[in-house]
DNA sequence: CTCCGGATAATAGTTTTACTACCATTTATA
DNA sequence: TATAAATGGTAGTAAAACTATTATCCGGAG
């Protein structure tokens, strides 16, 4: 199981697999509670070494810089989508039913059952919800894409692209509504917690499933006609 | 028309106002090109002062902190937008053409034939689309947003569904939906430019055209039903 | 005209962050 | 057991983000 719910990711993420060793999957647990806590911004790796107990230089040689870890956590997040929406959908041939598994799954409206034991899942979406897109709204963008560090984004729109073609053949915008979908159901959330009158979220309570319904809405509209 | 094209801000969002002085002016144009040529995270005052002719401390009399100087750029750019929507659409009466004509304007895919003399309008877009994220993903959004700094976007997103519930009063996510399509402007050029596999603009020259489109096909298929 | 007070800008710091070079220790293997 | 490779720890540096202090300008009161 432990297996399963830890993809492959590339490999350049990082510069020694951090699941590998002790430290390294302190690394990854401990970052996610402090990003979660203090924000990308103030998340320092001096910081993080001192909740550990190790120093800075250590941290240096898992990953290149907080950026990276960064992107690190959030691939990883990614990759875990994807397996959940290829776990849900397995049997699923109605690619209606589909696509309406996968936006649930993509709002975390769905009820998460499954283990990660070395990571608080929860702590690491609110923390996709908040940082996910300094990942690329960065100078390096293009060096870091070049390298494949956003393989784990891409397959994951790739996947879904696929249902919407599958259900709407001839639609002309495929990939720039999935990617759509995907960001407005971060941005949303977060809008709907920080920027109320910019969502339309009565209840924080229900704030997860007026999205999905808002996407639904969205995504089962455009591809009817 | 100087006027007109200077919409009155929120006053916190500097310590003084930078349009009542040579240097506070400087700052406004110098930054507009540092940001765009830097990026926001390598953009720092004191680079900005030396491009000026000033010095750190100075720049700190007109504002807090470079986070709050990105706030005031973006929200000129807000203010500006809903500027050219008010002038654009002034004697559209049909609510549909009201929002086609939004649309474009906020894809900046209309020609821009207006004179900003004291900023270079082109690379303050580009700073929007790089940066614009940036200004509520920050630990300090609600405190921020308490002291009325995001009132430029809001108002933005405000009058545009006022268009929205115009053309369908049932329609149960206009917030949502008008956020999600002024989001979704933005980042669909950035990943044109950028991550191209998450769009679907064929060519650089016809991107905003193609991104007019998408927003266009969405809007009018959500609001048809 | 000049002296004074307050506003503005420049100088020269401090603290923190991001990173690096170097040293010590442990572990794996010949 | 010897040794080198991997891992971790120490002690820096350069730059960024601010700040306290000092210098300069500028408009009015005497």
């Amino acid at each position: 199981m432990l297996t399963t719910l830890r993809p492959e990711l590339n490999e350049k993420l990082f510069l020694r697999d951090p699941h590998e060793t002790d430290l390294g999957r302190k690394i990854i647990a401990t970052s996610v509670q402090l990003i979660d806590e203090l924000g990308f911004e103030l998340f320092t790796f001096k910081k993080l070494a001192q909740q550990i107990g190790s120093t800075e230089a250590s941290l240096y040689r898992y990953f290149e810089n907080k950026h990276r870890l960064l992107v690190y956590l959030i691939s990883w997040h990614w990759a875990w989508l994807r397996f959940q929406i290829r776990f849900h959908t397995h049997n699923v041939t109605d690619p209606h039913a589909r696509l309406r598994l996968i936006l649930g799954i993509i709002t975390n409206a769905h009820r998460d059952n499954a283990a990660t034991p070395e990571l608080d899942e929860a702590a690491l979406y609110r923390v996709v919800v908040a940082e996910a897109s300094k990942t690329y709204l960065t100078r390096e963008v293009d060096q870091v894409n070049h390298d494949g560090f956003y393989r784990e984004y891409k397959s994951l729109c790739a996947d879904i692209t696929a249902v919407v073609q599958e259900i709407a053949p001839h639609y002309p915008y495929p990939h720039a509504l999935v990617s759509t979908l995907l960001e407005s159901a971060r941005k949303q959330l977060f809008f709907s917690q920080h920027l109320p009158s910019l969502a339309d979220t009565p209840t924080p309570e229900t704030a997860k499933q007026d999205i999905l319904g808002f996407l639904e809405n969205i995504a089962f509209s455009v591809l009817s006609k």
